[in-house]
Parts: C-alpha cells; sequence; structure tokens
DNA sequence: AATAAAATTTAGACAAGTCTAAAAATAGAT
DNA sequence: ATCTATTTTTAGACTTGTCTAAATTTTATT
C-alpha cells in the first residue's frame, strides 16, 4: 500500500486542511513534519501521482477524496491505539503519542476491526479528539476554546489542541482531565489570563493554557 | 537503535543458531531472509561493525552476547504479540505471522512490558514457541518430535516446527492443537505413515506431519 | 509596474538497502 | 594435489527518502 513516510505525509495534509480550508502550501507541511520544502515537493509529486493528492507547481495541494479517506484511516488507527494504550496498558495521556506514532503504520485490517472491538467502539481518543469511524467520516463536536468564553460562562473540558507532554503533564498537575467542568470567573485585561474553577477550586491560567483547551458549552 | 532490516537479520541468525550450532553461512541467512547472498554479505558488515555479530570473510556469522540479547528481545516481542492476537483480538493461530512480523518492530519498551502485564505473563507463544524473558532467558523444554516416537508411546502435543499457515489450518482440521494427548498406534515402514489417536479418535497422518509437531513425552 | 522578499522547485548529492554480474575464495571429488 | 563446483564477496547500479544550494516563480511593497 503506502509507506510510513507517504502515510505521515498524508496525515499531515489532513491535518492541515483541518484548520485552513484553502490549498497546503509546501512550506506549512515540511513545518509540520519538520523536513525541508524541497523533501515536501519530492514527496507530493509521489502522492500526486498516486492519486492521493491535487497538485499544481506552486499552488499547494489538497486532498482527493481517496487521499482524505487513506488520511481518515490512518488517524483512525493513530487514535485506536492512543485509547487502547491508555485503557489497555496503563499509559498517561502524554505517553502515548510516539507510541501511537509507530503503531498507525502496521498493516491489518482485521488488526484495526478487533482493536476496535476490544475498546467496546470508542469515539474519542485520550485527548478528546474524535475517531473516524470505518468510512472515515468524523463527528465534529462543536466545541470552543476555553479563551473564547466570557466571564462567568462555563462548559465542559472535551479536548486538548496541544497534546504534547509538556501541557499534558500540566494540566495533569492543575487536575483538569477530560470531562472536568471549568467556569470562567475572571479575565484579565491586561495578560489575557484567566481566573478559572475546577472541580470546586478557583486557579488562574494563562492566555497560553487558555488557548489549547477545548470547552463545549453547558 | 536498530532499523526493522537490521532487526530481520539478527532475527534469522538467532533461529539459524538456534538450530546448527556452528557459524550460520551467508547463504542460509539468504534463504531464510527470502534475500540475495550479497545483500547478506553488506548487511552482515553492517552488523559486524554494530558488534551484534562475530564476522570473518567467507567463515559464516555467529551472534556476540549483545546480538543474542538483542535476537532475544525482539523474538519476545514478537510472540508476545501473537499471544496478544490470539487472546485479545481473536486471532486464529494460523494468522498471527504477519502482523507479529510488523508489530515486533515497535520501539517501547514500556509497551511490551505493559503487555506483558496484560497478558498475565505468557511463557508460550499460541505456537507452543517460549516466550524469552527480559533478560532474553528462555525456558527450554525437552519436547520430541513426533515422528522420533515408537508404536505405543504418548505425549502432550507442545508446539508446531511449521507454522505456516496451511500447516495449522491443516492441524486445525484434524483438530489437533496444543495440550492434545496424542498416541502412536501404528508406524508404517513403507512410507513412514503414522497411525495416531488423538481425544480418543484415531487417524493417519503423513511423514512430513509428524515431522513437523513436538510432543512432550507423558 | 518594478523590484525586493519569500516561497517553491530543480539539480545534484548522499545513505540505506537491495539487486545483477563478475571476481575471488573455499570445499569436494577424483 | 589438482581441478571443478559451490559459496561468498566485490563492484557498480537502482530505489526511496532525504538534504543543500541554486534557480525559478509568486507575493508583497512601494
Amino acid at each position: 500500500m503506502f509507506s510510513p513516510s507517504e502515510e505521515n505525509y498524508i496525515k499531515a495534509i489532513y491535518h492541515l486542511e483541518n484548520i485552513s480550508n484553502k490549498g497546503i502550501s509546501t512550506n506549512a507541511i515540511a513545518e509540520k513534519l519538520e523536513t525541508k520544502a524541497s523533501s515536501v515537493t519530492d514527496m507530493i509529486k509521489k502522492l500526486s501521482d498516486k492519486k492521493l493528492v491535487v497538485y499544481k507547481k506552486y499552488q499547494g495541494v489538497t486532498l482527493t477524496d481517496f487521499g482524505k479517506k487513506t488520511a481518515a484511516n490512518i488517524v483512525r488507527k493513530h487514535r485506536l491505539w492512543e485509547v487502547f494504550l491508555v485503557e489497555k496498558l496503563n499509559f498517561s495521556w502524554d505517553e502515548v503519542h510516539d507510541v501511537a506514532e509507530q503503531l498507525e503504520h502496521i498493516k491489518s485490517q482485521k488488526l484495526i476491526n478487533q482493536l476496535d472491538v476490544l475498546l467496546g467502539f470508542p469515539t474519542h481518543d485520550p485527548h478528546g479528539d474524535p475517531i473516524p469511524d470505518k468510512n472515515g467520516n468524523i463527528n465534529k463536536v462543536d466545541k470552543k476554546i476555553l479563551s473564547s468564553l466570557s466571564k462567568n460562562e462555563s462548559g465542559v473540558c472535551v479536548g486538548v489542541k496541544d497534546s504534547s507532554s509538556e501541557f499534558l503533564q500540566f494540566l495533569d498537575k492543575k487536575n483538569i482531565t477530560l470531562g472536568k467542568e471549568i467556569k470562567v470567573l475572571e479575565k484579565e485585561d491586561f495578560d489575557n489570563s484567566l481566573s478559572i474553577e475546577v472541580s470546586g477550586k478557583k486557579m488562574s491560567i494563562s492566555h497560553k493554557i487558555a488557548n489549547n483547551l477545548y470547552i463545549k458549552k453547558s
């Protein structure tokens, strides 16, 4: 089928498309994959030959329907493996990414189907991101960035934008986890920091933190 | 650490050493990995540079202690994954090999430790092969090839030599599985076929079959 | 609209892993 | 012990994926 490297490019383009709507630039892909623009150009040509992306020189790329489906499948695998690691192997949510990054390239339809069964058909990964179904369809929840809430608004934490170990460990320390109710008590104008209440506890969090937490308004 | 390709060579040499005791020839490795002798020579040099094997031109290779430990670890991962696939994901014993072949190259010590826990510290894989412990030590059982038993001797099926899908499916069809008691009723001289009894059922099996079944005498 | 800056592509190189064909070394047979 | 057959290694080439440096195209600025 596709090489791990090809799959990584497809996935990167897929993620970038979910943010921007426009054609994805060579540089954006290079940055995401921490590689050089020239390498991206080379790979894009290959993906284009394989009908995964539409590519016009200097115009960036967009995924074809086939490309989208392929990407969603890789994301599905990645997120199912993350659930497996947390639920069955006692990984914490900040440890799963690198391993899932490897596991997502394993080739076996049966493996992924059965994993889905074992895990009880989960709909979201440990970071709150939705798991695409077998057809690549994704259940988009309407969630808001915490920093966009106004004073006295509240909601449930349903996801993280940044899922780096550092950020997730910080959240653990503050006792902020998926499913927790968060209420905005105060918004400070001078540094955009927030005063919030979580599980009856008041705390202050910086704009950077508030900008990386997804909330579903209640 | 090591590339999947390097790991495959190490594993192949390890398996060959478990049969032959002597230095492993370039051709033997090439045949095992279905590759060309020239490719083997190239890789052997690399493995030698990395202190995994001892190599003298034209003299074949042997694993160093480090090589052996590395190999045992790969085998450990392979076999633990096989148990996982059968026990947790409902794979049958003839379906696990190719997937385990991929999974064994995943890099994560925690993953494999936790998998071991999840599976309850299994000692044998679905084909009856022993799973090396964390230090690479293996629990060798003294097992015999079924075809070496004499008339009226019996024992328990504890493993298979050939673990190809075809052979395993054949065994399924004949209802021969690990743990089954097998008694030799008759040995035919002219074709070396055996008349055996399994679970109260009499059947005749060819020499080829009897040559690929391991028995622990009871 | 011209030009400077930024983005993108091309050209050529390199590493890993593989192959074919030819050369060299070893083993086997008489 | 010599000659032949087999095994092994070398030399050179190819593929995938990457890189640097240079060339080209697009974009932004004035």
